[in-house]
DNA sequence: ATGGCTGCTTTGAGCAGA
């Protein structure tokens, strides 16, 4: 199985590069975020059209997430949106079991800037998801945590630690979250695997960021030990980042063996 | 170390993103 997740900054301006990308790319299960659909404007008909299912949790703007993949796959079971346990009106989170696979796929906050009270919603949002993924590694042997976690882990996710030390995305809170989920159980999987330096998943629109490779690597797959156990591979997209009218993150992908 | 893009908005300057 072919899993990946994209940050694909209004799926309304990107349909169609999400279509082609998943065809050429051969992927079964693909997780996005930041939709910013309503549910009833979601294009499930086209991806259907396409030869593919999909649920997915929305609203305008900002956020939505969803969960897409390959009809000859299978049925999702399970599916579930949202947090248990926390009232947010952001649609953050949907998660499904497909073809064995239990995908979390989560759009974690921004949080802005450290003085900022987004970044204690994040904070709070993040403490409920440690929660939530307890649950979900106790229950789930085959877990897949998936999204835009708007963390970098370690200074090699960033291409300049010594610019971003301390800065909302690379700091240090944000980072003990991100250790506490791999303390849950949980691998990162493109560390499993020798990876070429300098790379990232996110590059800012702005001053050719993306020309100049100046990103931040805050887009992750984690997996359970038993799905870690089946990886073969973990790489980022960066093509997927190109062209004309890009997300500004590029596409994690994952390989499953049976 | 700002803002520089981009998408979106009961539409056109302000916001949020990261």
């Amino acid at each position: 199985m072919k899993l990946a997740t994209w940050n694909i900054n209004s799926l309304n301006m990107r349909l169609v590069r999400v279509l082609d990308w998943l065809a050429a790319s051969a992927t079964d299960v693909l997780c996005l975020q930041e939709t910013k659909l309503e549910d009833a404007t979601f294009p499930r008909l086209e991806f259907e059209a396409a030869g593919y299912r999909c649920v997915f949790t929305g609203q305008r703007t900002y956020n939505g997430v969803a969960i897409i993949w390959r009809s000859d796959v299978g049925e999702a079971t399970d599916v579930a949106a949202g947090l248990p346990d926390f009232a947010d009106q952001a649609k953050r989170v949907v998660a499904a079991t497909i073809a064995g696979v239990r995908a979390v796929c989560l759009y974690v906050p921004n949080g802005q800037s450290i003085e900022s009270d987004k970044y204690r919603y994040k904070h709070d949002w993040c403490r409920a998801t440690t929660a939530y993924l307890r649950r979900e590694v106790a229950v789930h042997a085959s877990l897949a945590v998936v999204g835009d976690f708007n963390i970098a882990p370690e200074p090699r996710d960033v291409h300049d630690p010594a610019l971003w030390d301390g800065h909302v995305l690379f700091s240090e809170p944000e980072r003990a979250v991100f250790r506490d989920w791999i303390g849950l159980g949980l691998v990162d999987s493109f560390r499993l695997f020798e990876q070429p330096p300098n790379t990232f998943s996110w590059w800012d629109y702005r001053m050719l960021a993306f020309p100049k490779n100046r990103g931040l690597r805050i887009d992750h797959v984690l997996l359970s030990r038993s799905l870690a156990a089946r990886c073969t591979s973990c790489r980022i997209d960066r093509n997927a980042r190109k062209g004309e009218k890009p997300s500004d993150h590029a596409p994690v992908v994952v390989e499953l063996a049976p």
